[in-house]
DNA sequence: ATATACCCGACTAATTTAGTCGTAAATAGT
DNA sequence: ACTATTTACGACTAAATTAGTCGGGTATAT
């Protein structure tokens, strides 16, 4: 319980990897994907997914891939999972409205405090503070 | 993601009703399936579970229950969610050791902040909290 | 042109979670 | 002793989520 997908542990050895390129170096999901031993195609779908949130920037083309286009002080973890995982909280309720006990829900609060402290552990985790 | 089970979700609205109730009372799983909407047999491996563990004490029998055994600020939610889940941490590499990337594995050591800080939450919080 | 690399949706496989079922054991009431 | 009630527990099926694959597309450097 309470994992992240293994989708977004990829995504983050990326970034670290990105992190450490130099000025106006590349890395192409290939490259990535062999020297850490992760799926091709799923990392790929990943990166994808952050290059169009704009964390990333792709390059296509010969000599092409991706490198990081924020500063990593700006990138915080619950925007970082929300980009690849989707809304975050420890229940669903909050998000689908398909929960039919919400009148007799008695947890909903204290649910929401620990979802709130949970939050705010991720808001202030940066990509920085991953990269070391 | 990130997400707590169902089971969890149940035994904690069953620890919550628990708490609530008089000095000797019990609450049997039908009552608290039936007033919660929850599906009795699901709830009812739950309660095992914690009765197993010592947090709640189980009697047998018409007329028979449960009850909480212990002081609700002496239950927090780390001893809760490792009884009913098993191990809490954010990713498998902690517990299983199929991990055949450890060598090349460069975000253990952030991760595992964050799983520190979530662990401080879960440990802080107890089910008196929860209770109100 | 062609090879390289990103883009993207649809698909299958694997794993996890949710929920059910059958049976057993204890016990209170009669 | 019998019965109804209630917990105990493992095995099972179903549903949902996650992991991973595939096929076809677009841009671009050489």
């Amino acid at each position: 319980m309470l994992k992240i997908t293994r989708k977004a542990e990829y995504a983050l050895i990326a970034l670290r990897h990105l992190n450490g390129l130099k000025d106006g170096e590349l890395a192409t999901v290939k490259e990535i994907s062999t020297q850490y031993g992760i799926p091709q195609e799923l990392l790929a779908k990943a990166l994808q997914q952050l290059a169009r949130a704009k964390v990333i920037d792709a390059t296509k083309g010969p000599s092409g891939g991706y490198k990081l286009v924020r500063d990593p002080n700006e990138i915080n973890m619950t925007k970082f999972f929300e980009i690849l995982e989707g809304p975050m909280g420890i229940m669903d309720c909050y998000f689908d409205s398909g929960c039919n006990q919400l009148s007799a829900c008695t947890i909903r609060t204290p649910i929401n405090r620990i979802n709130d402290s949970i939050r705010t552990i991720f808001d202030k985790m940066t990509l920085a503070d991953i990269t070391y």
